[in-house]
DNA sequence: AGCACGCCGACT
DNA sequence: GTCGGCGTGCTC
């Protein structure tokens, strides 16, 4: 009988975003297997065409014309079944393809590394890690998992990497694999670190683009051939992975867990469903949770393991000064007793925005006109086309500006006039510090950037805390609480946090350090408000007015009212859409096939440019 | 994406 | 009578 082979293509077009089938040639048919690379002919020049096996089976009656492969390019398999039926719900979910999910789970493919040995699988005495197992002993109870680990770090190794190279740990001892996923490469790093110092990083396999090629691939074959500790930022987490067992998420309400092109997936939203599918366990892990964590507790999808929070000396001011007098006096005799400080600033920059020194109207730019600032090279930038502005007149007649509020830049140098004495330095997102040396030194860094330091910091000040939470975005609150807490992790037991500007609530939650409730109380009131993550938020943007307009009607005329609410037009040309979580997959198969009608009876469309982009899940448009 | 097919205007 | 413009649609 003959041998049919299904074959997929790396490619974002929704018009080859199925499977083809080729006939096997007789000689092929002994060494073809799923997940092959191969060369096929394509389209009306039957031009060469690289795709991947996606399914070999014998097929009583073919269908006509039915052309045969060409050859097999290379014997390794390069994507394994539990990648191809993930990319496939998460295109569903997403209403994308999957041709862009694999291009982004297979590695381009390096010869040199396929005529050398694929790594054995390396020896590893069961013995060899003594570590914190609690996470451990919850897993024995519960598959899933929201654990919140101990708080303080003091420096050394994190609680929460230990934790989770124990848990990778006992996976390996019954011969499973494990899969963690990071936010950023600070984080990457210190778990690496937990890896290298408890000797388990011979049998942990990176995927990193920050690797190069040869690596990136290597390290792939070598997932697929052998049980390891798999590692990496949010596309580790299509990574292939033998036999696995357990999938850990770090840090979930982080931004960089969302990606950030087309099908805009989420780490968090990917790798529940990998768990789902693969029938694995899975742990979300971070020092604050997200709200669609504490969504997954409430409707008991994930049982909590929070640690307790250490007694810490906690004050909350309630002045909306950055530093009132008392702060000021315990950053300086910390850094007399020689101990280092941290103080959070929430904008980079010189300031944050200007106004008119006779007005004190709002500076605008000219062309889109949102808020303009000063960046920490010094130069006025608008916030939103990030174009420079020139010096201008306002209105009133005036030329001269004054910042509502100094940024870090100029924080710090405020800050090394104040501690002549003290090692002041700077870390922002662009010029980032990892780890600086302890002693007198006082950081300034902006959320998400602050440095590690040997033995934790003695002192830490969330000095911009009402400014954070005041941003007019949905998820401020959460994510501001995220950023402290990451903050505070970099303190050590004994040292003093200060939080600027509190009132309420929160300020009580605050001084308990009790993050979980905090972020708790915000998803009780958007759920009373039927907000996100209770509900889901679709986007769907045009490339231009007619498209937009096209589509806003079909929309109206095919959406049921009931379960689909639209919320409006942002930017234009960006179309909101507010919808429950049991029609996500309805929602997302009627978009995709609206989009892809409209756009290919569409006037404007420019070779090339996809004239719809559809995000499933837009947290940026509220 | 390519690439061919196809149906209208300018040319030998 | 046919050469070529690129709009439309298919590729196993």
């Amino acid at each position: 009988m003959p041998l049919v082979a299904k074959v997929r293509f790396s490619s974002p077009l929704p018009q080859l975003d199925k499977e083809f089938d080729y006939l096997v040639p007789i000689e092929l048919s002994s060494t073809i297997h799923f997940g092959q690379l191969v060369e096929v002919p394509f389209g009306s020049g039957g031009k060469a065409k690289t795709g991947i096996v996606c399914d070999v089976s014998t097929v009583e009656k073919p269908r006509e014309k039915l052309l045969s492969l060409s050859s097999i390019i290379s014997p390794f398999i390069v994507l394994t079944k539990e990648q191809l039926e993930l990319s496939k719900a998460v295109a569903h979910r997403q209403a994308g393809t999957v041709g862009e999910l694999i291009a982004g789970a297979v590695p381009k493919r390096f010869v040199r590394v396929e005529s050398k040995p694929v790594a054995i699988e390396p020896k590893m005495s069961a013995e060899s890690v003594i570590l914190p197992d609690y996470l451990v002993d919850a897993l024995k109870s519960n598959s899933r998992i929201y654990f919140q680990p101990r708080l303080f770090d003091g420096g050394a190794l994190s609680d929460w990497a230990t934790n989770f190279v124990a848990a990778c740990h006992a996976e390996l001892i019954q011969g499973k694999s494990s899969l963690v996923v990071l936010p950023d490469y600070a984080e990457l790093a210190k778990f690496e670190r937990a890896l290298t110092q408890l000797g388990l990083v011979d049998i942990a396999t990176r995927h990193s683009s920050a690797d190069t090629g040869s690596v990136r691939y290597a390290n792939h074959l070598r997932s697929i051939g052998s049980v390891s500790i798999n590692y990496g930022l949010r596309s580790a987490a299509f990574s292939p992975a033998k036999n696995l067992g357990i999938i850990i998420l770090w840090d979930d309400g982080d931004e960089s867990h969302i990606e950030q092109s087309s099908p805009y997936w989420n780490s968090r939203e990917v790798l529940l469903q990998r768990a789902e599918l693969e029938k694995v366990k899975i742990v979300l892990a971070s020092h604050s949770p997200s709200t669609e964590v504490i969504r997954l507790v409430e409707i008991n999808h994930l049982a909590p393991l929070i640690s307790e929070i250490d007694e810490s000396s906690v004050v909350v001011t309630e002045l909306t000064d950055r530093l009132d007098s008392q702060t000021f006096a315990l950053i300086s005799n910390t850094l007399k007793e020689g101990k280092p400080v941290l103080v959070q600033i929430a904008n980079a920059g010189w300031a944050s925005a200007l106004v008119c020194v006779g007005c004190k109207e709002l500076r605008t730019c000219s062309n889109c006109s949102s808020s303009i600032w000063v960046d920490p090279s010094g130069k006025m930038r608008c916030r939103s086309c990030k174009s420079n502005i020139e010096q201008t007149a306002c209105t009133c007649g005036k030329t001269s500006t004054r910042p509502t509020k100094l940024g870090a830049s100029a924080f710090t140098s405020q800050m090394v006039r104040s501690f002549p004495d003290a090692n002041v330095v700077h870390s922002n997102g662009e010029n980032r510090l990892l780890n600086v040396k302890s002693g007198p030194l006082l950081v300034v860094a902006t959320p998400g950037a602050e440095p590690e330091v040997e033995g934790g910091y003695a002192c830490v000040v969330l000095a911009d805390a009402p400014s954070m939470v005041g941003s007019p975005r949905l998820r401020a609150l959460e994510q501001s609480l995220g950023k402290w807490a990451n903050a505070i992790s970099l303190a050590n037991k004994s040292a003093s946090i200060v939080f600027t500007g509190l009132k309420g609530d929160l300020a009580e939650h605050m001084k308990k350090l009790c993050f979980y409730n905090a972020v708790a109380e915000d998803f009780h009131d958007r759920n009373d408000l039927g907000l996100p993550p209770v509900t889901r938020i679709a986007s769907i943007t045009s490339t231009n007015q007619t498209d937009h307009q096209r589509l806003v009607e079909l929309v109206r005329s095919k959406l049921d009212s009931d379960k689909v609410r639209e919320l409006g037009v942002v930017q234009e040309t960006t179309l909101v859409l507010d919808y429950s979580y049991s029609i996500g997959l309805e929602l997302a198969d009627l978009l995709k096939d609206l989009t892809l009608k409209l756009s290919a009876t569409s006037k404007t469309k420019k070779p090339g440019e996809r004239v719809y982009r559809i995000n499933m899940d837009d947290g940026k448009v509220i």
